[in-house]
DNA sequence: AAATAAATGAGAATAATTCTTATTTTCTTC
DNA sequence: GAAGAAAATAAGAATTATTCTCATTTATTT
């Protein structure tokens, strides 16, 4: 057996994947990246272990986008941008969510607050025309 | 024919059903509370015009919670608490996002940013026992 | 190497949502 | 107010993203 081939499974791949894109792919286009290098995964081990991972806290969920879920390596609280044109998922490292606002939710509501999610949707440059 | 009875239609009835409540709630949800009033009413006619209604801009969507579509009358820009431990929804009025965070988006992307959620999720009072 | 546990592929099953078609209700025009 | 046109609805079929099942393969332990 070649030596790091085998023992490099599915799911790290899957992991590695997500890893080295900033597209937010949903689990389909998760599995298509990986037809090239691995021509006999399984859309079904796809979902598993995007599961797996969000179970784990290694990934988030950004929600659907048109019905479909999108994902993302980064855990780290960060903003997005959501085109509504190509359904194109993007980061907004610029902007920070005031560390205030968490702490006025609990207060107010008496909620735990264990996550904060800020999303922008609009059009991107290209669907601007 | 009895007066108002037969004009006010079941699309009334879905938009002033998501009017009246504060539980954010999926088509499902909204078919049940309808039930009552409108015994013949069917999932299809919510689904067709909470569509309708928020391509008019007349309610809007939230997102889905655990894979299922929740809905608010509430179009005025709010922040949103999602419960982990039993899918509530609530309102928090209480917390401000400020408005340059949208300014800042725009500018750091050259994106064209239509609308704006922050959600927090974590735990309800009652869920955390 | 044998036995056990974990991961996977393939396709069936599920569940939320959308679509189709026939029917009913509303609106328009006379 | 009746006839015809347009919009809304009910019911159930169709679709689609996701989850599940189970047989097989791969990894781990003894």
């Amino acid at each position: 057996m070649e030596a790091a081939t085998k023992q490099f499974r599915k799911r790290n791949a899957i992991m590695e994947c997500l890893r080295s894109t900033d597209l937010h792919p949903s689990a389909e286009t998760v599995h298509e990246m990986l037809r090239e290098e691995h021509p006999d995964i399984s859309l079904a081990t796809v979902y598993r272990n995007l599961a797996l991972f969000k179970r784990q806290g290694l990934i988030q969920s950004l929600g659907t986008v048109n019905g479909v879920e999108r994902f993302d390596a980064n855990t780290m609280p960060h903003v997005h941008f959501i085109c509504n044109g190509c359904d194109a998922v993007m980061d907004l490292p610029q902007v920070q969510v005031p560390q205030a606002l968490g702490t006025e939710a609990e207060e107010a509501t008496g909620c735990q607050v264990s996550s904060c999610q800020l999303t922008f949707t609009g059009l991107c440059q290209s669907c601007q025309e």
